[in-house]
DNA sequence: ATGAAAGCGCTAACAG
DNA sequence: CTGTTAGCGCTTTCAT
């Protein structure tokens, strides 16, 4: 381009050329019916002109926005922030522009932004973690829309998701397979991913036949704001940990999480793996940070955007079966040994 | 709202309600000459069908899009993630939908999504840390920009950026008060703020009549993709300043670099703060996660957001002195002091 | 192979 | 106070 020029328009082009609009159209989308004569001139006055088709005025005749809006709690956050970053870029690649919305967990700004997505006309919708009831029949139905991480219901919508009960297994068997006694400890949270990783840990000490399940699980009362805080409640329950039979492993329900433990049990004099396995979820940078490393359970994000978006563009163009698509799209997840487990 | 419906148009409003198309967007826009009876009648028609006004067709009609781009290395990156966050937000509160783009730092993709808005005719560009050379001559007067974290040249920009020499001074002044020797680790870069840190870790020096001052800094070959890689270049530099007369301290030119020199002293068996003291730089969760907790030069990034958004949204409305706004605003940093430091 | 003309949904004169 | 009308820049029949 280097000399895009926004007050140009499609007529200007057409005059020049001595040709009419129609043919610059044509030309321009490469719909055919032109010489590749008339092609060979018009390029040329586009490019001495430095003209760049408006796509507002595109959008508008063609009733296609090529744009998504994409809902996310907080960009901030590294995990939502690598899964954006993904799908911007693959959007991108196929020509659609995104438009990303941070809404904080709040219904009023969630519902404002739908508003204002809304009014852009864009072509579909990408909703990470959003838990938020009504979230207004807006959307539903309406306007293609994927899910990201969302507690399935029957409500027919289409949903990625990261496999977290078969995570939450696989961390809790990893851990009985090194023979340690295994505790957990999660936040005080509603969110469906936690939930079905807590559900996987109890699962699995079931299965191994360990009693008493509920006392070897402690629920902080935190959010991931303020994680980092000193909790003398995770202190008492290492402690406690650590006095019982056997060397424990500890399941941080996620890198935060796992990190406090971590946090805790060098206060507490406590050497990470050799008297205390820790091992957490998610794969952030955290479980690279922290010394020791933290042996974690990977979401792998750039796979949960691949599927997002293919699926989202999919329906984008599928305008036949919009009803019908929905149902939960599971992506797997792997462990990753590093230097918190023996 | 609730029920929005994107087939319906203002048309279908006008004659359900019985006026003309004119008066309904009086009513909507609020630009008055319409009697409050009418006004009624024509909100209620609106809401019972669920109507909501087409931004493209209103853009394409006022030449306002009321939608900026963000062009922005890379949204992973905390740092960045937090400016672009706010600026979302700020610009969200104006009526403003922001279009994010991650550059990459590549060229070509910059050029291509400069492309993609300005088809889009967004009425602003926010472009972050942006030192790509020939960015196309595109946004160059022809669009209202703001640049954050940008090398001032005199190409009659607005550039809003935090005070990393004064910041520089900051970290230097600091260690040199607490009486300890004076090291700075920095990564080699031509970006503009840490240069400016550098040279502002050399002035110090030289004021304070320290001679041999090159010696005293170690340039690391990393990027932040790879910063926690062991390092035997560094662990070899914080051996030398360890065995050097009275006792270092570390300016670490960013929280990364810091984090791994206090990663580094922790291998060699270096206790931080008493045997080595680490002052860091940006103030990202790093120096919270990090053990000890860094000492810090914390950049204000809502403060930068919102100048940004300030300076764009005041460009944007003063179609007058367009070529005239120019300069550097820089904002503040500050001294957060923690636990890596005596 | 090309052009004329209608119209996407909206705003803004202008006229009354 | 309200309606008519002309476009914004583009795509898309329908002619030729």
């Amino acid at each position: 381009m280097g000399n895009f020029k926004k007050n140009i328009s499609i007529k200007d082009v057409a005059r020049i050329s001595g040709v009419s609009v129609a043919t610059v159209s044509r030309i321009i989308n490469n719909t055919g019916r032109f010489s590749k004569e008339t092609q060979e001139k018009v390029n040329k006055v586009i490019k001495e002109l430095g003209y760049g088709p408006n796509k507002l005025a595109v959008s508008l005749r063609s009733h296609m926005s090529h744009s998504v809006g994409i809902l996310v709690p907080d960009i901030t956050n590294e995990f939502y922030a690598a899964i954006v970053k993904k799908c911007e870029s693959l959007l991108f690649e196929s020509n659609f522009s995104s438009i990303i919305c941070n809404t904080e967990r709040s219904s009023v700004r969630e519902k404002a932004y739908l508003q204002m997505l809304m009014e852009h006309r864009v072509d579909g919708l990408i909703i990470i973690s959003s838990n938020i009831s009504g979230e207004s029949l807006v959307s539903q139905n309406l306007i293609p829309t994927i899910y990201i991480d969302r507690e399935p219901d029957n409500k027919n919508r289409l949903i990625i998701s990261s496999a977290h009960y078969e995570g939450g297994l696989l961390a809790t068997n990893f851990l009985l397979k090194q023979n340690l006694s295994p505790f957990l400890v999660m936040t005080k949270t509603k969110s469906s991913s936690t939930l079905a990783r807590v559900r996987a840990f109890k699962d699995a000490l079931r299965k191994a036949k360990i009693k008493n399940i509920d006392s070897r699980i402690l629920s902080l009362n935190i959010t991931s704001d303020n994680f980092i805080a000193r909790n003398m409640e995770l202190n008492q329950f290492i402690k406690n940990a650590i006095s019982s039979p056997g060397v424990p492993g500890v399941f941080g329900i996620n890198d935060h999480v796992a990190y406090m433990v971590i946090k805790s049990a060098n206060e507490l004099g406590i050497k990470v793996p050799n008297q205390l396995s820790v091992i957490g979820f998610d794969g952030t940078y955290f479980s690279d940070v922290s010394s020791p490393k933290i042996t974690t359970i990977v979401q792998n994000t750039d796979i949960l955007a691949k599927k997002a978006c293919d699926s989202l563009l999919n329906l984008i163009s599928n305008t036949t079966s919009k009803e019908a698509q929905s149902g939960v799209i599971e992506v797997p997840v792997h462990l990753v040994i590093k230097e918190s487990t023996i």
